[in-house]
DNA sequence: CTAGAAAGCTAATGCCATTAGCCACCGGTG
DNA sequence: CACCGGTGGCTAATGGCATTAGCTTTCTAG
């Protein structure tokens, strides 16, 4: 029998796989049994890299929040960050354009949904993440949204709610499609745009 | 041994029960056996009443749906709807008063919050409710929302634009407050009014 | 070349949903 | 009052899942 070859991060990278083909399930269905058919390898072999199931979709969820963090840095700091991420976070603007203010929040909506649509499963596994107690400079989507927020040059005591209305808006918005909450034939594109800019031009 | 005396309706009674002492994993952890040891019944008799756990699970989602839409039709029109639901929702307004235009959709967005930080399993249980086919003129809680939205007076081309932007506005805060995501200390009762205020002020 | 760690395996356990088939209760009818 | 059939409960068995224990095989360092 010869060696599959498996370490911790092959794993990870074999979950990431089962999460992607799941579609908008394949996080809520990632389990060890997928995993180990996927790396033609017995359940229990797994545990010879992985700690079990949670530490496993812990592990996964990491991934897909510095994946997500990668794609909107991306979209507001121009693709010369890594060109090999997705394309269609940062569409629309020049190469090495860093984006402020009311621009850098859009982008940074548009990043989020497309990544969203583009991998539903990694989108759920980033909010079934925990929150993992980052410094308060860290890189992640949350501070991500919190630096263009601020940019914008709005009353500082209310930066706190702002983030949040931002977060919560193009979040909700992201869950209802992807869950098909929307029920009705209209362009599902326009609403989105239709709440960034509300949201955008709502806030003080 | 004396009989249980389930029915369809008892059986669904006592998953609700489960789903509410779950907490915000209510939902996610329903299954058969649980609510089995509650009715004090071996697992496989629920199946007399009951076509499975996704059946189960359809009509645990389907009555909590029918719930939140009678708190939110009670936060609108007044208390005197039923009196026995959720005084928490229709706080802030007189009695038999029916409200309109802003006040009608702040009124539901209180609502939906309130519903959800006091039965979060059940608010789970409604976003993975089938989209069940209603008539263009149902009393869900979308044809709620949508109807208040209405009487904002705004241009009725976007009419679906605002009614799925205050959707995704308060489903996503809610959404990030039941799974921890809003991490520091700020008042959360505060960012929600401030969120509110934006997309009501912000639908144009 | 060899020894030991690392990586695979099978076997066994326990929890869950589901199906099949058995028995006891309870309500109506003679 | 007796009895009889349907219905609601039960136990047993199956299959999928994660997990643990213990064995064997395969690389690789010395």
């Amino acid at each position: 029998m010869p060696r599959a070859g498996l370490t911790p991060q092959v794993v990870v990278d074999l979950a990431l796989a089962v999460v992607d083909e799941g579609g908008t399930s394949g996080w809520a269905n990632l389990g060890l049994s997928a995993v180990a058919q996927r790396a033609g390898v017995a359940v229990p072999s797994l545990y010879k890299h992985v700690d079990g199931l949670p530490a496993l979709r812990s592990a996964v969820a990491a991934r897909c929040v510095d994946d997500l963090a990668a794609v909107m840095t991306a979209a507001v700091t121009g693709p010369a960050a890594d060109p090999t991420l997705d394309p269609v976070a940062a569409a629309g603007k020049g190469p090495n354009a860093t984006l402020t203010g009311a621009a850098a929040v859009r982008a940074l909506a548009i990043a989020i949904r497309a990544y969203a649509l583009a991998h539903p499963g990694r989108y759920r596994a980033v909010q079934g993440a925990e929150t993992a107690a980052l410094g308060p400079a860290s890189s992640g989507p949350v501070d991500l949204v919190a630096r263009a927020v601020r940019e914008l040059g709005l009353p500082p005591d209310r930066w706190v709610d702002q983030v949040r209305t931002v977060r919560a808006a193009v979040h909700g918005f992201v869950e209802l499609e992807l869950g098909g909450g929307f029920g009705l034939p209209e362009d599902v594109e326009a609403s989105f745009r239709y709440l960034v800019e509300t949201v955008v031009t709502g806030l003080r």
